[in-house]
RNA sequence: GCCCCAGUAGCUCAGUAGGAUAGAGCGGCUGCCUUCUAAGCAGCGGGUCACGGGUUCGAAUCCUGUCUGGGGCGCCA
């Protein structure tokens, strides 16, 4: 349990007790923000401004409501985490954790290791997050690294904090764009073996990869696909460009920490009845309309602005009929919890409709959650970057990661909120010194790791360390710091909002560079020895605590710099 | 025209289930390395929270209007 819902079931206690004693009347407390961090430290560690809230209906000064808290509280706190309590003007309940308690914790940080930082919000619900899900006629986009590390970082948040969380990309393998790339492949592959009578198709793709590609298939298989019938060669060659296309992507996202647990194959809607039992029911329940030779999704009785086309008067289904039947797959079939989409800025038109596809499949539209992340302008020095293959510049993640390295690509992206437009600097990114926060952050690890190191070469242990020596200011404002990290986690976990993330990573990073300062560890005086084992302690638990960030991140832990 | 997102220090951004004196990094100016990594620490300066109304004991945060920037309004995905 946080240390914050802690408190706060205390001035529940409180508060009934108060009541049923007849010292407050009755009124009824506030369901959220019962205990906040006050901005300022001599405030203390947390604080309630219940007594703000409810002064006019208790019919009581609110200063005098909170000193009666005050005092009923800071009965019976004898050795937990509350140290003091006191009533503050004009109305507030300030908290003091007990320094005793944050020594005490210096321990339970490092029993925890790997799993510190862990909260159980989630209770195993099962959570799938879908992102990137770029069509794989090529490789991942720039414009496309912001989306794939937040869906990685909040995937890695949600699983620490309780949740069953599954990673998805959604394949779009079928359908015209891809019709459009298997044709593309086959002119490239014919032009590879010097035929000229095989265009690319009008609005094909263009990109030079395509003509790589095509050599290796031709290299590969020979004139083979050109001596069948055609429509089997595109679909064969086809087949094995998308797998080739596939390892591409799955690579560069690789390459910045970002895996997927199921990679979601759109044919596997059609082949396996998804599609056609999903336009089955959504005709059943009345959603469809025919109009103009095409059949509509009346999504305008739902909410949305209009209609939309699920089958063109062709006869073939759009993207947007397949997405139903995926999203309904999700629910139905395979039973998440909750879902969440990560879309760019350019989707965010189809946000009301997803909600009234939702409606129309009878389920909660609170259990889908679209997350749309704002473009992002590459920016060098002063100078836009625009990511144009013909100037020579970024274009493919690849290049990116190439240009900046994966750890500063997840910082930076994680770093801001998805609602917000973002720059992204390319040459802060890159620049190795004190001015980019990547390196601020890896260095207090680096440093941590060379105390640990250099006090394991002179052979000293410190598993006999006594915490309660630890008493200095700096030792004990890390330990706060340190235990502020379940709080961000819970908090991501309700906000989806995994910036604050590099955030606090930074402040940890500044509470122990802050103690490097104040505190010499190592010491080769025999009389300084209990006091440096317990800051050998200390400094273990730093290193687990900002390990477990940089995990969190995606980001390497370097044990030197 | 309609819809979505944003506007906070010179720059990049936090802070928005309403709370106490609005924060960080960078850039600028000052100091600090014979001792565990100076990629560090300490200090100084820097604000009409775009602007106007409203709600509230209390608004950067909620409502509303205006302005500015970005994105979207296809039988494309």
């Amino acid at each position: 349990m946080l240390v914050r819902d802690l408190i706060a079931a205390r001035l529940r206690d409180a508060v009934d007790e108060a009541q049923r004693t007849g010292s407050l009347p009755p009124f009824d407390l506030p369901q959220s923000g019962l205990v906040e961090r006050p901005q300022r430290a001599d405030h203390g560690d947390f604080a309630s401004g219940l007594p703000l809230r409810v002064a006019r209906t208790a019919k009581r000064p609110p200063l005098e409501i909170a000193q009666l808290l005050a005092d009923a509280l800071a009965r019976g706190t004898d050795d937990g985490p509350i140290g003091e309590v006191s009533a503050a003007p004009p109305g507030f309940v300030n908290f003091r954790l007990s320094d005793d308690w944050l020594r005490s914790q210096v321990e339970a940080i490092r029993t925890a290791g790997e799993a510190f930082g862990d909260v159980d919000v989630g209770a195993g619900r099962r959570v799938q997050i879908e992102f990137v899900s770029v069509n794989p006629t090529g490789p991942v986009h720039v414009g496309h690294a912001r989306g794939a590390v937040l869906g990685s970082g909040l995937a890695r948040a949600l699983s620490a904090a309780g949740f069953d969380v599954t990673r998805e990309y959604y394949v779009n393998d079928a359908g015209n764009q891809m019709e459009l790339f298997y044709r593309s492949v086959f002119a490239r592959y014919a032009e590879a073996l010097g035929r000229t009578d095989v265009p690319l198709p009008e609005d094909g793709y263009q990109g030079a990869y395509l003509v790589e590609l095509g050599e290796e298939l031709a290299g590969r298989h020979g004139p083979r696909y050109l001596e069948m019938d055609e429509a089997e060669a595109i679909a064969e060659l086809g087949e094995e460009a998308l797998n080739r296309m596939l390892d591409v992507i799955r690579v560069d996202l690789d390459r910045i920490g970002v895996e997927f647990d199921v990679w979601f194959r759109e044919r596997d809607l059609y082949a396996h009845g998804q599609y056609e039992d999903t336009m089955a029911l959504l005709r059943e329940r009345g959603y469809t309309a025919v109009r103009d030779g095409a059949e509509w999704f009346t999504s305008s009785a739902l909410g949305d602005e209009k209609d939309n086309v699920i089958v063109r008067s062709t006869g073939a289904p759009t993207y947007f009929a397949s997405d139903i039947a995926y999203h309904r797959d999700k629910f139905g079939r395979r039973g998440f919890d909750r879902v969440i989409d990560i879309w760019g800025a350019d989707h965010q038109g189809h946000v009301p409709r997803m909600k009234a596809v939702m409606q129309a499949l009878d389920l909660d539209p609170d259990r889908l959650t679209i997350l749309i992340g704002q473009l992002v302008t590459l920016k060098s020095g002063g100078d836009i970057v625009r990511a144009s293959k013909r100037t020579g510049q970024i274009v493919t993640l690849g290049d990116l990661v190439d240009e900046v390295g994966a750890d500063a690509c997840r910082y930076f992206f994680l770093a801001r909120a998805a609602e917000s437009q973002m720059e992204f600097d390319l040459e802060l990114a890159k620049r190795e010194s004190s001015e980019n926060p990547v390196y601020y952050v890896q260095y207090a690890h680096a440093r941590i790791a060379g105390i640990l190191r250099q006090a394991a070469e002179r052979g000293v242990t410190w598993e006999d360390g006594d915490t309660t020596l630890l008493t200095d200011p700096a030792e004990l404002a890390l330990v706060r710091r340190m235990l502020q990290l379940p709080e961000v986690v819970d908090s991501i976990a309700v906000t989806l909002a995994p910036h604050s993330l590099p955030h606090y990573a930074v402040d940890l990073a500044t509470a122990f560079h802050w103690f490097y300062d104040h505190c010499r560890v190592l010491s080769s005086d025999p009389a300084d020895a209990p006091l440096m084992k317990a800051r050998l302690k200390l400094t273990e638990a730093s290193h687990v605590a900002l390990a477990r960030t940089l995990a969190l991140m995606g980001m390497s832990a370097p044990e030197t710099m």
